[in-house]
DNA sequence: CCCCTTATGAGCATCTTCGAGCATGCGCGC
DNA sequence: GCGCGCATGCTCGAAGATGCTCATAAGGGG
């Protein structure tokens, strides 16, 4: 029995029951009180549930019913993020998303919006993009048109790139770009650690009417060197709670409007 | 055992069991732990597997749609097709492959082969599809250049369809083309159910200096109405040992070179 | 045929995880 | 308001996984 496993178990049953017991678990996982207590505390700094005396209760904030740990770094600031910004995708939007496990996210909840909305036929999304793992799940989500752009695999990002790619945007026009990026900050702007990629998200963002940046707190501090665009030419930023108040005062600003998922 | 074998390896365990552990792979495989804690950490860098104390678990970023499509039907002829399709690719060919199970099942052989032969830099195959699920699995197996068009998804063969696909066509040659087909006899030629899906095809065909057709038997018999090339245009048809003498015969008189898988 | 790059395995120091014990304090009943 | 019981948080030790380094083997290129 590791972590993993303890931590999947302690959802399912949360998301069964509504509540978990310490003692319980403890004797029905075979370990100790302490690390029960210790799983339900990490769940707890990532708010997927909430403590109690002698267990955890369900966060009244439940995204998705069927809650499924994914191992991914930052999951729930991720899936906060993705949901903050898919509800910012007006009925019959033409949308930008390129790869990454950020915006992979926001495909998800925009997919899922899509469902919960039932969205009319003229209503429907269009969702660009340039990952190949986004497009392989929106594939099969019937309510939502997907189109992709061409060009070369790039393995370690399951991103598109290459000529082919700035040809095939360079043909369409987007309502809105929704961009996750390697680095971002107030005053370099957004950057990638890739320059074939930067390229694209570039193109992608000149071809929007409205630019999104979608990123958790990790993004702020980091260091990348190929340049996407500058903060002016960003109009919404979706991040999570852990970042420094002073910086959002700055992207607000600059004109950036700034939502905290 | 080498890398990528190992790492094949490693990814069908996780595919089928969720997680791997480290110390009964690297027993099972006859490496050191070190090695496949390597491997883990070069996977878990391309977001295809998720680093756990231990061992790795799946990300669910794109792993569980290749095992659904394995239960096709005429599974063993079709694999047979596959790897006789497969033998006909040169080293450093540019192959385009259009959707399918079958050419699912050739893209999977082709990418076998590569490992097998262990090829080297300037050998590698380059693969041009507009299969979404064919490029999502080329992705993860590395070791092959691979190459999308772009183009509007149909959700119902998770292929790229419309001006977009073409516009990209246009602007690549291929060494031979693989397609596989609605229906073949040698009187129609190749024809798709779907005459976008067919348009596309057509357009493969005419870029490659090669055009090969995968069929199993069922093929010989089916009707379809949208005209992918004639008898003429064809250069090799792979197909399974249930397919009349005489058919094969009629193709031959044709000129195109009937393999038997 | 030789050299250089890369991959692999072993050893070692470090870090993580887990269980147990203990002082603390929260909450419930009186 | 008060005291008791129990969950909690913290610390410490043990077990084991990990990362790192180095030596060696293997493979590819010139």
């Amino acid at each position: 029995m590791n972590r993993y496993a303890r931590i999947n178990a302690l959802l399912d049953v949360i998301a069964r029951d509504k509540h978990v017991d310490v003692k319980r678990m403890a004797t029905q996982l075979g370990v100790s009180a302490s690390t029960i207590r210790r799983d339900l505390n990490q769940l707890s700094a990532q708010q997927l549930v909430a403590r109690t005396r002698g267990g955890a209760v369900a966060t009244s904030v439940s995204y998705d019913l069927p809650i499924r740990y994914r191992a991914a770094r930052q999951a729930p600031e991720k899936a906060r993020i993705a949901a903050a910004a898919a509800e910012l995708v007006p009925p019959g939007a033409i949308v930008g998303l390129n790869g990454g496990t950020t915006t992979t996210e926001v495909a998800r909840a925009i997919a899922s919006r899509c469902v919960a909305l039932n969205m009319a036929r003229q209503d429907r999304v269009t969702i660009v993009t340039n990952a190949i793992n986004i497009a392989n799940e929106l594939t099969v989500r019937r309510h939502i048109k997907l189109v992709m752009t061409g060009g070369a695999a790039r393995p370690d990002s399951f991103e598109l790139t290459g000529p082919l790619t700035s040809d095939t945007l360079s043909q369409i026009d987007l309502d809105l770009a929704i961009l996750g990026v390697d680095a971002f900050d107030p005053v370099g702007g957004a950057k990638a650690l890739d320059e074939e990629e930067a390229r694209v998200n570039t193109l992608m963002a000149g071809r929007a009417r409205k630019v999104m940046i979608v990123a958790d707190n990790s993004k702020l501090s980091a260091r990348a060197f190929a340049r996407i665009c500058a903060v002016s030419e960003v109009d919404y930023f979706i991040t999570d709670n852990h970042v420094p108040g002073e910086t959002l005062r700055q992207l607000s600003a600059a004109g950036v409007t700034v939502i905290v998922g």
